[in-house]
DNA sequence: CGCAGATTTGAATGCAATCAACACTGGTGG
DNA sequence: CCACCAGTGTTGATTGCATTCAAATCTGCG
């Protein structure tokens, strides 16, 4: 527990955080801040939850990258979201005990464990944030819809610069992204499994994005270079983020 | 307001699905029996919600069949998940003010209205009620996963197979489908936009499944023929649902 | 009956996968 | 320090699943 004054900058990382898709009482923030976080520090390339377990904690990033995926059989993996810091990437452990799918390291990565009990205590305490939460698991689920779309309907070039627009978007509203850069710790063969498509074809079109000057990328390291014709390019809107106005331009 | 002694057909319906997923005690079943619903039947092909409005009710299914979907510039259409009696599919709009998709009927439909502000007001009196429908939300998220990984990764003959067991198990979990067959009110277009297919190829996979034997499919009416083989050829485990598990039998 | 929507069939095309090398990179150990 | 190695990125050639285009049949319905 927190008895220190004033928030502790993993605490505050998970304010930063909330507070880009909602909008938080001084009360609240207190109350958050007195969240028990025991710390891991987890290698890149590491799951942090499998599918199959029943966790009693949920983790948040502090530092890092992670995703979320789903290995089908013969191996197929699909990837189904991305997540930094700030982010409770199994915050829906809260309400369904058994995870259907995995979390891992994309990045050596420190996670905040929070205890069930805890986050259960304080959301029924302060409605607000309970509110807050349950929102973001709902966001979570609208970049699900989205990415569905665009395996379902979009081409290959389109996925790919959506999904460049969408991680941008979210790391520039948590202040992780600079001016027009950001970085992307995924290799091209994941970047195919988030996006169905095969690691070459990724290799291909991203030498078309560079060539058509949208955007450079060397050793995940993106940087943008036209981001309105970026963001036609990949039929990007980012309404499906519900992001608070002020942190979307 | 439900003034009569025990509860309206609506409102068993809404209570029979929250108990496909949770347990709700005599007390929270009760509560859940005075939400108000104003009532509204929707023709075939006609939306419920549009993607940018703001709702102010919920809206459960009653009888019918919903479906969820995004259109894409150039029209490309993506349905997302597809709902039924007791279904809430706009509960999202609880926390997430402005819809970032729309939901149209299918098939002729009833659907009962209920205003956000009694249904915030009773997920802040039961905490049971709120966990339950907390949990709904998060079940259409892992539907929604399920399907990108479907898109994604899994073949024409899988995603089929696989949304078909989908729909009979969630049908049987409410008591909707008989012993081996269910109504799926939709083209074979509309299977198409779902998943990620052309109308075309969607006809000749079905016509596939027959010639094997797995299932029959005739105007909208589908029987399974042999759940075992059909479930391994959709590559189907229902561990995602979440569902109870004595619904999932 | 006639019509619109849905299903079915056929043929041609194309996007992306797969297969197979090869080049580059950073890290490790001899 | 350099050789080596594994992982990543890149390129070329081939294949194939699914799309697209087009037209024909079927179905239910006013």
């Amino acid at each position: 527990v927190n008895k220190s004054y004033g928030p502790t900058p993993e605490h505050s990382k998970l304010i930063r955080k909330l507070e880009t898709i909602a909008s938080l009482s001084e009360l609240e923030k207190e109350a958050l801040c007195k969240l028990p976080m025991r710390f891991r520090n987890v290698d890149e390339d590491t799951d942090i939850v499998r599918e199959g377990e029943t966790p009693s904690d949920c983790c948040m990033v502090v530092e890092g990258f992670v995703c979320r995926y789903k290995v089908l059989q013969k191996g197929q993996r699909q990837i189904m979201s991305f997540h930094i810091a700030g982010d409770i990437p199994d915050l829906q452990s809260l309400h369904l005990e058994v995870m259907d799918h995995s979390i891992g390291a994309k990045a050596p990565t420190r996670v905040a464990m929070i205890p069930h009990a805890a986050l259960n205590e304080l959301t029924l305490k302060f409605p607000g944030v309970m509110a807050a939460f349950w929102r973001d698991t709902l966001i979570d689920a609208a970049v699900f819809r989205e990415w569905l779309a665009g395996v379902g309907r979009r081409t290959a070039h389109q996925r790919i610069a959506h999904v460049i627009c969408e991680v941008f978007v979210r790391m520039r509203a948590v202040g992780l992204a600079k001016e027009d850069s950001f970085e992307l710790p995924v290799t091209q063969a994941e970047l195919g499994d988030s996006l169905g498509l095969s690691t070459v074809h990724v290799n291909r079109v991203l030498q078309d994005l560079r060539k058509d000057e949208l955007i450079t990328m060397r050793s995940k390291f993106v940087r943008i270079l036209d981001w309105d014709r970026l963001q036609i390019a990949g039929d990007f809107q980012p309404d499906y983020l519900h992001l608070r106005r002020d942190r979307v331009a």
